[in-house]
DNA sequence: AACGAGGGCAACCGCTCAATG
DNA sequence: GCATTGAGCGGTTGCCCTCGT
């Protein structure tokens, strides 16, 4: 497989952009779209390679990105799709449509990473660090299917993440999310179009469902073997007894948040500025194409709402505000709130089927978070 | 005020995969 | 089926800024 030299060729600028060179770019990808990448270098009057154009270009300029700190929603649901789908940047990003995989990827090895890390949950696995708790072989045969089966689930988000970039790369691509994501689903998802709102992550609900009636069977007896083999493809955190703590834990990552974002992921204030600055910044350099409507109308919302949620029937939305509720049904696992308790005994440090309760909160709100997507989402 | 350490982020590098001839 | 090319992804680097001393 020959690499190509792209960049090595001598003549090539490196190194920051100029305010001049996004100009170029810009100009030229809303007068002709960016075609082949490879080519579009010398087309625009750029000295960088195609690369670096396309780089800058799906990191910076592209009108449909947010730029500023994360709300407590969207850190929410990188753990949690990390947790799920390990370090697919590029999938994660499908979930946050206006942050891209680098600035997710930024993100998380700059903070969450080292959050988790400080709370001793190893950030890889999402286990916790001292996790020696071993699993009972009681249930090893559900947990086989049910790791083939989030496995599988696995790769078709990934499969699906890959579609949905192709559909972006589409002839006419500066049609919104909304656009592509509506023709992603006719042409591409059929089924799952017309599959209502349980149409996706079957599977990982099967799992979870298959999971937690048995852990409600079992109660006490095999609660840590359920989990102890049921490992993703991608990353551990399938572990009942790594869940449960970390979700625990993740609790108090959210409550430490509150320097990014306060308690009910309000960034409007620093997010507004930086969100101002970008306007700003693209006005000087005399960007004319509009923000998608969308970016437009309210510069960020008191709490961030997913895109993905915009304009979806509460069909999709079991909770009137969902990252509310998706809050309150974090936070209700810590502070001996235990109303998802069978037993109704307090089990502390994750005996029991506390485990499987904060475990099946921990999923249940990947679920809903899934879930809540639109039937047009690129991904759901 | 000057300096060093650490953090954050934009950009680059190298690999893999898919498409094409 | 193989070689080549192009695009995208994830890991890493290096610059710049902020903060503490």
């Amino acid at each position: 497989m020959g690499r190509s030299p792209c960049c090595d060729k001598v003549g090539l600028k490196k190194g920051p952009w100029t305010p001049e060179e996004d100009q170029k770019l810009l100009a030229y990808i809303e007068e002709h779209g960016h075609g082949s990448w490879r080519a579009l270098p010398a087309k625009a009057g750029l000295q960088r390679c195609g690369k670096s154009c396309r780089l800058r270009w799906t990191n910076y300029l592209r009108p449909d990105i947010k730029r500023g700190k994360f709300s407590l929603q969207e850190e929410q649901t990188i753990i949690q799709l990390h947790a799920l789908l390990g370090n697919r940047w590029s999938a994660i990003a499908t979930h946050l449509p206006k942050r891209t995989d680098n600035e997710i990827k930024n993100y998380w090895n700059t903070h969450l990473k080292k959050r988790l890390d400080k709370m001793g949950i190893d950030p890889v696995t999402h286990k916790p660090k001292n996790d020696t708790l071993v699993s009972s072989d009681g249930q090893s045969k559900n947990a086989a299917n049910l790791s083939h089966m989030a496995q599988w689930e696995s790769a078709r988000l990934e499969a699906e993440a890959r579609l949905v970039r192709q559909s972006k790369l589409r002839p006419g691509s500066s049609t919104s999310y909304q656009t592509q994501s509506s023709e992603f689903a006719s042409t591409s998802s059929p089924v799952q179009k017309s599959a209502g709102p349980s149409r996706c992550l079957d599977v990982l609900k099967a799992w979870n469902g298959v999971v937690w009636g048995k852990a409600n069977e079992v109660a006490g007896v095999s609660a840590v073997g359920i989990g102890g083999d049921l490992e993703s493809p991608t990353s551990t955190l399938s572990s009942a007894a790594g869940v449960g703590e970390s979700s625990t834990a993740f609790v108090e990552l959210v409550r430490n948040s509150s320097g990014t974002c306060d308690g009910g992921g309000t960034m409007k204030d620093e997010s507004e500025g930086e969100w101002k600055n970008l306007t700003e910044y693209r006005d000087g350099i005399g960007i004319s194409t509009p923000f998608p409507s969308e970016l437009q109308e309210s510069s960020f919302p008191s709490a961030w709402e997913p895109e993905s949620m915009r304009g979806s029937s509460t069909e999709h939305v079991p909770c009137g505000n969902f990252v509310e509720k998706f809050t309150d049904l974090l936070l209700s696992t810590s502070s001996g709130d235990r109303r998802f308790s069978d037993d109704g005994g307090e089990s502390d440090n994750g005996s029991g089927s506390d485990y499987y309760e904060d475990n099946k909160n921990y999923w249940n709100s990947i679920l809903n978070l899934v879930n809540s997507s639109p039937s047009d989402s690129p991904i759901f």
